[in-house]
DNA sequence: AGCGTTGAGTGGACCGTTCCAAAGCGGCCG
DNA sequence: CGGCCGCTTTGGAACGGTCCACTCAACGCT
C-alpha cells in the first residue's frame, strides 16, 4: 500500500512535467529552432511517434491512411532522422570505415569502386580517412573510427602500424585489401596474386624473345612477391642467367634512377633487353631513364609495369602492364566483410585474385 | 480518482521493473558482453558517472586521488566513450563531412592535406565521400551527411547536383573548394584565381616570343575563367591575331583530339608555336598528339598546363604548368568553414588565392 | 555561534531514436 | 452476448553520454 503510494506519486508527476513541455513549449516556441525530430513529426500527423518509427522502417502493419499522414508530415517539415540516436539505440551505424593508406597514390581507386558498389547493395556507407593524413597529424585512426563505432574496417593498402590494426581487429570486423601484409588472428585478406601477375608479365617478355630480362624491385611484401614471381619465371624457362635486379621504392624517382644503373653502367652486350618494373610508376622512371640514355621504348628496350593505373593508359606512356582487377578485389573484400560481420569469430581467410596482363606499347621483341 | 489509480498502477510496474534491472540485473550479468560505458567506469572506479564524464572532459573540479582512480578503470577496462551518444546530447559531431567530386582526379590530394591539418588543429575530423560513388548507387550525399549530422561540409571541385547543394547549405555551415562554381547566398568560396593562372601562363609564352599561341578550353566556370585570363593577355599584348581556341574537356584524350585538330589540318604557316592548355592532364593529350604529328616538344611546339598535378613532375613529361596553391586553398576553406560555424548566417565570402608558374622543361622560345 | 562561500561530488532530466509490452478496437464465433 | 482473436496504435524504457541543479563538508568571517 505505501509502496504503492509512494511510486504512484513520484513517476506521476514527473509524467505530466515532461508532457506540458512536450506538448506546449518545445515546438511552438523551440529554442532556437532545432530540426525536425520523430516527435515534431508525430505531432503534425497526429499519431504517436512509435507509429512514425514504424513507417520509418515501412512496416506492413500500418493502415494507409496514417501512412499518407505520416509521409506528408516529413516531407512538410522536411525531417530526416538522425543517425546519432538511432545507431546508439541500434547499436549499429551502418558505415563501415575505410582506411586509405596514402591518396597521393591513385592505385585503389578501383577497389574502392568494387568495395562500394557490393556495400553499398547492402545498405552500409562507406567512411573514409587517409591513413597519411592521420600519421602527420599524430592522431590515431584506431581511435576514430572506435569511438564513431563503425560497424567494420577495411584497410586498404599497407599500413605501416600493424599494432594499432592488430589492436583494432579485435573490437570490430577487418578486413585487408589490396595487400599481403599483416597475417592476423581475425583478419581477412583479399589480394592480387602478386606472384601469378609478376610471371604473366615476365613470361610476356620471355615469349617476345627477350632472354636479359632486368626487374626494378620493390619494398613490402608485394615487392617480395612480384620478385619471386620473375625469378620463377625465369628459372622456368632456363634463364637464370638472364636474371638481374635493382632495388628501388615505389616512386618515379626510384624507378628512373635503378634504370640508370641498370642501362647506363655496363657495356652494351650485358644489356637488359628488357625491364619489369615494380609498378607503373616505376616504369614511368624508367621510360625516363631510356630517354635520357637515347633508348628508344620499346626498340632498344621493352618494358612492362605493374598495375594498370590510369597512367599506363596515357597515350603518350602507353605502357603495356599487369592488371590486377582492383574492382574484383574491392568487391571480394567487401564481401568478406560482410561474412565476417555476420560470423565475428570464423577463421580469417585469405583470398587471391587472379591478374591479367594489358599489353599495350612499351614491349615488342628485340631486333 | 479513477484516472490516478489507473495511472498508479501502470507506472508502478514498470518502474520498478526497470529499477531492478538497472541496479542488480544489467552491469552483473551483461548481455552478450558489451563495449564498457561510462557507467561501467563509475562503478568500477567507485564514483558517480558524473564524475568520470568530468574526468573525461579534463575538468579542474576534480580531486587527484578520484581522478586517478577513473583513469584506471578507463585503462583497465580500455574505456571508448561512444561518440554517437555524446553527439545526441551535445548536437555536435566534431566531424565536417567533405565532399570529393570525383577521387580518380587527383589534383585534390594537396588541398586536402591543408584542409585537414587546419581542421585537426581545432579538434575536427574529416569524413570524406567520393561524389561519383555517391551519384553512382543513386545515393543522396546530402542525405548521408545530413543523418550524420556532420557540423558542416566542404565541396572539393566541381559538384553536378547544385541543387542539393544549395539545400544542405541551408541546414550546415557549407564551403566549396577549388572550384568557383555555385555561387550561392550561404556558401563560401575558395579557389585559385585561375584568370590570373592562365594569365601568367600565357604571358610566359609571350614573353618567350611566342605569338600565335593556342588554347585547349575546358568546361565550366573554371574554364570560362582561364580562357578570359588567356584572351586578355592576350590582348593586352596585341596579339588579338593570334588567338585560337579549340573546345575540349578534362581528359587526356579530350586534350590529344584538341590538339590534332589544331596542330594537323592547318598549313604549316597557320600552325600555333606553342600551346596553353586547360590543365595537365589535357596537356599530357597535346604531348600525345604532338609525338604522333612528328613535333618536337619543345622544339617544334611550346606547351603549357595548369594545375601541377604530380603528372607534371614526371621526368618524362616535366610539364611548366602553373602551380595553383592547393595546399593554401585547403587551409583557407578550412578557415572560411570554422568562420562559418561560428556565425552561421554572415554573408557568403569569396577568396582567391595567388597562382604561380612552375616552369620545367615544356616551353622555350621559337626557333 | 551562526552565516555565507566555495569546491568536490551526485542525481536525474534530456538528446532522438527503437522496440517491447500492452491497449484499443472491431469482428467472429460459440 | 461475452469472450477471444487479430490488427493497428500507443506509452514508456532503454541506448550512453552531457550538463544543470543540488547536496554536503569544510572553511572563513563577523
Amino acid at each position: 500500500m505505501e509502496r504503492s503510494k509512494k511510486s504512484a506519486e513520484k513517476p506521476v508527476g514527473r509524467a505530466r512535467q515532461a508532457g506540458q513541455e512536450r506538448e506546449a513549449g518545445r515546438p511552438a516556441d523551440g529554442a532556437a529552432n532545432r530540426p525536425p525530430t520523430i516527435r515534431s513529426v508525430a505531432e503534425r500527423a497526429g499519431v504517436s511517434k512509435s507509429l512514425v518509427s514504424l513507417v520509418l522502417r515501412d512496416s506492413p502493419q500500418v493502415s494507409d491512411a496514417k501512412r499518407a499522414a505520416v509521409l506528408d508530415a516529413i516531407r512538410e517539415l522536411d525531417y530526416r532522422p538522425n543517425a546519432a540516436a538511432r545507431s546508439l539505440v541500434a547499436r549499429r551505424t551502418h558505415t563501415v570505415g575505410v582506411l586509405l593508406n596514402d591518396m597521393r597514390n591513385p592505385w585503389f581507386v578501383d577497389l574502392l569502386d568494387g568495395l562500394n558498389s557490393v556495400l553499398h547493395e547492402h545498405g552500409l556507407r562507406m567512411l573514409m580517412a587517409d591513413g597519411r593524413l592521420s600519421r602527420r597529424t599524430g592522431e590515431d585512426f584506431t581511435r576514430a573510427f572506435a569511438e564513431l563505432r563503425v560497424d567494420g574496417l577495411v584497410a586498404v593498402g599497407t599500413l605501416p602500424d600493424t599494432g594499432a590494426l592488430e589492436e583494432v581487429a579485435g573490437r570490430l570486423p577487418t578486413v585487408v585489401a589490396g595487400t599481403h601484409d599483416p597475417k592476423l588472428p581475425r583478419v581477412d585478406t583479399v589480394a592480387n596474386d602478386d606472384e601469378q601477375g609478376a610471371r604473366l608479365a615476365t613470361e610476356h617478355l620471355i615469349s617476345l624473345g627477350h632472354r636479359r630480362i632486368a626487374h626494378i624491385m620493390g619494398q613490402g611484401s608485394v615487392g617480395v612477391l612480384r620478385r619471386r614471381g620473375y625469378e620463377a619465371a625465369m628459372r622456368e624457362h632456363g634463364l637464370e642467367g638472364g636474371i638481374v635486379m635493382a632495388p628501388s621504392d615505389a616512386t618515379e624517382e626510384g624507378g628512373y634512377r635503378a634504370a640508370v644503373r641498370l642501362l647506363g653502367g655496363t657495356g652494351s652486350g650485358e644489356r637488359p633487353t628488357a625491364v619489369f618494373a615494380y609498378n607503373d610508376i616505376a616504369a614511368v622512371g624508367v621510360l625516363s631513364a631510356a630517354q635520357e640514355l637515347g633508348l628508344d621504348v620499346p626498340r632498344d628496350l621493352s618494358l612492362v609495369g605493374c598495375d594498370n593505373t590510369y597512367l599506363a593508359r596515357i597515350r603518350h606512356l602507353w605502357l603495356t602492364t599487369v592488371d590486377n582487377a582492383s574492382h574484383e578485389v574491392g568487391r571480394r573484400a567487401a564481401r568478406c566483410l560482410l561474412e565476417r560481420m555476420a560470423h565475428p569469430s570464423r577463421p580469417a581467410e585469405r583470398q587471391l585474385v587472379e591478374p591479367a596482363l594489358e599489353i599495350r606499347g612499351t614491349a615488342t621483341s628485340p631486333h
